[in-house]
DNA sequence: GTAAATCTCTACCAATTGGTAGGGAGCCCC
DNA sequence: GGGGCTCCCTACCAATTGGTAGAGATTTAC
């Protein structure tokens, strides 16, 4: 079956990329990864840079179709803040090579990047602009927040957490990578609510949490 | 003189790796740039590997020396904190590409990276960790605090400002290269500042602050 | 049954890669 | 003025790169 073959490709051509990079990773290994010749391969992909951005078109899907749906589900302030670190954490966790392949195009092609991320996630990224100013008005967000440098900087938190994963373990000896993760997540977490929440707002909101699933999910 | 070609091919590689990579930079286009011959770079270094070697401890010589000075001139957290803060932006905004340049080792070899970097910061990092247990005793840092995670998180945050400052400017239409780099790094310096200092050390330190110098000159 | 479509293969390509061999020009020291 | 050192050169190398041509297979359509 072709669709067999396609999405093999996809899927070790997306662990190269993250792993090794575009320009470190060759038609060839792929080709040996998958168990096929380097022509068959071209079969399915006219090029290699074709390839490339079907990997990357598949990452940007899924966030196509998710981020209206968890934006629309919440309305206030405090539960999309949390739904949208929640939807970050499932995403990358599932997979942190998804993180060093933003990453790496992001350093690589911050044009082409912006341009690909940006057509799907821009409107939204407005509403979540909106959602902040309105919490200002509320004074459940502290006013001095830059709104769109502070979403900015919780995806560079959020993905540089999971794409630095390997080296932030193993700082703390005898740490097991996951548990490094889990540390350096509810860190960030606790970074950004800290300084986007006013204490009004954080006092209401949190009870006493240690885990990461007690803190997201939001006292009704 | 010998010296005046090593260090003229030193400045391109580390431009050329930061931009485009080591995979994606050959010894061809540095020896263009320098406007030598390809063997006649492989005079100055024995390999492509070396000369990345050299790029790389050159940079973090800097911080060899820097680190010890910085912290040692300030003893209390919050003089620390701004001294530290100062150091890696005058860094940094000297050369993005160092933060390029640092964020593709991390992500292309966390092993090595972290032996180089670890090496010669893992000790000053436990006299920071030291300084902000000692803060939250004195009641001026959260409680709540992980100093480890904190601090990576830090370096997350200012390293990834700097190399994805392509990517930001120009999110605000007609907002130059420069000042997308400065709201940025204002809102770091705030993210970063609130969730790590109680509202009573935050109310001490804080004058009327618009601009980063103001920020981080403390009033005394 | 046969033609067309789908998929993988072998064989090959020009270009580029990191790196070597060795020669020669300029300079310094004695 | 000759030996040695520094530095850059031309010429070359094997290996690998992304990509093409075209010949089987195997399945599907009619």
């Amino acid at each position: 079956m072709a669709e067999d073959s396609r999405t093999q490709i996809l899927t070790v051509a997306t662990r190269l990329f993250a792993r090794r990079g575009y320009d470190g990773t060759s038609l060839q290994a792929i080709a040996d990864e998958v168990g096929m010749r380097k022509p068959s391969l071209l079969y399915h992909f006219p090029s290699k840079d074709a390839l490339r951005q079907e990997v990357l078109s598949q990452l940007v899907a899924r966030w196509k179709t998710r981020l209206p749906e968890v934006l629309t589900a919440a309305s206030a302030a405090e539960d999309r803040f949390n739904a949208m670190f929640r939807e970050a954490s499932d995403f990358f966790r599932a997979d942190p090579n998804r993180a060093r392949l933003v990453l790496r195009e992001m350093v690589d092609r911050p044009h082409e990047t912006r341009e690909l991320v940006g057509g799907a996630v821009a409107p939204w990224l407005q509403l979540v602009v909106h959602t902040i100013e309105d919490g200002v008005r509320a004074g459940r967000i502290r006013p001095d927040v830059d709104p769109i440098a502070f979403v900015m900087e919780c995806i560079a938190l959020i993905i540089g957490t999971f794409a630095a994963a390997d080296l932030a373990a193993g700082l703390s000896p005898g740490e097991s990578r996951e548990a490094a993760i889990d540390r350096q997540f509810d860190e960030i977490l606790r970074i950004a609510r800290t300084s986007l929440f006013t204490e009004g707002a954080l006092a209401d909101m949190a009870g006493p949490s240690t885990s990461f699933d007690q803190k997201l999910t939001s006292p009704s």
